[in-house]
DNA sequence: CCTCCAATATACAGATCGGTATACTCATCG
DNA sequence: CGATGAGTATACCGATCTGTATATTGGAGG
């Protein structure tokens, strides 16, 4: 990836994130990225594609992050999970202030056949499975349910984030998944 | 409101849901709704007001249909928070296949001055409040936390319903608000 | 009857949209 | 030295965008 294509796509991801896809042109991005039109279209061919790198490197940046917040914290399940919750706060705190991009993008595109839409709609069932994984080790009987009852909590908070309904509603979420799984382990 | 500003208004909320408030232009929804142009700019000026006017009817659409459901409600608290989740499972499953209009919305609307933003940032402060209200007549001392909580399960559910990651997730998030007012209710 | 007004049809303005074309510079590398 | 390729600058294309202008029709109320 050339220098110049690096900041058209840093560009891309700042003003798609800020403004929403469909309002930022290509204009403003080249202009933005210090790069003409010409260079940008020789560098991604169209505007959709720059609409699914910039979901995709936001994809893989979250999920390396997550990684390397996972790596530092307990290996016990209950511990990986509050320490997916204390990702998503540090994340959204620095890189989301509107909520989550992919649900933010997800509203903008209809149609489930745009190349963009796998990866949406991927890095929600991956996080569904990552929760349903470490409900797994918790109780196996009812794995499937407390992972999606995670789901919904870390969903959520990242809405009412974005949204700036209450203060800091992902700590809010990440406490009552700590209850949710002391009242789970109890009963096992 | 004339028959065909009418028009215009149920196109624009079809097409606005549907696609995107700005994938969706003033000749589409004109042409939608049977309408020229010209009558169109003739009752709404602009295109922005009918941006709002597709949000505030919305949420003034939801808010009359949630106070059907509540009135046939049992007069319990606990019991007028399931009948919330019941509404919005309802009303989701016919007007909410792609989620939250308001969220959606917000994707879209990056500027806390345009005069859309105080009728979504309204509906979910208003939401929270409903929440917070029963929780007061359950838990007077968590009144703030429990309402919280309600608030992200039911946020979290409605996108879970609009990505369809998994099978109705609001009657999921209706499971876990009443064991979780089972409890809380347990304890006082 | 006659005025008012909602609505029609059609055309257009100015801007911006995504995308392309042409011609040039300049550094790197074989 | 010569070729390649990343980049710049500028101009353009057709389409679509929001919004306006002009002239006409038809029904309802005073």
């Amino acid at each position: 990836m050339t220098p110049g294509a690096l900041r058209v796509l840093e560009a891309a991801a700042r003003l798609f994130y800020e403004h929403g896809i469909h309002t930022v042109g290509v204009d403003l991005i080249a202009a933005e990225a210090g790069v003409t039109k010409k260079t940008l279209y020789d560098r991604f061919g169209a505007k959709e594609q720059i609409v699914v790198e910039y979901l995709a490197d936001r994809d893989e940046r979250w999920r390396a992050f997550l990684a390397r917040c996972l790596d530092a914290a307990p290996p016990a399940p209950s511990a990986r999970v509050l320490a997916v919750f204390d990702a998503s706060r540090a994340w959204s705190e620095e890189n989301s202030p509107k909520g989550c991009s992919m649900v933010n993008a997800h509203a903008e595109i209809s149609d489930p056949s745009h190349p963009a839409y796998p990866i949406i709609i991927g890095q929600k069932q991956w996080m569904l499975a990552l929760f349903t994984g470490f409900a797994e080790e918790i109780t196996p009987d009812g794995a499937a349910d407390l992972g999606r009852t995670l789901m919904l909590l870390h969903e959520g908070a990242l809405v009412a984030h974005g949204l700036n309904i209450f203060p800091d509603p992902i700590s809010h979420a990440r406490e009552q998944a700590q209850t949710l799984l002391a009242t789970t382990a109890a009963k096992h």
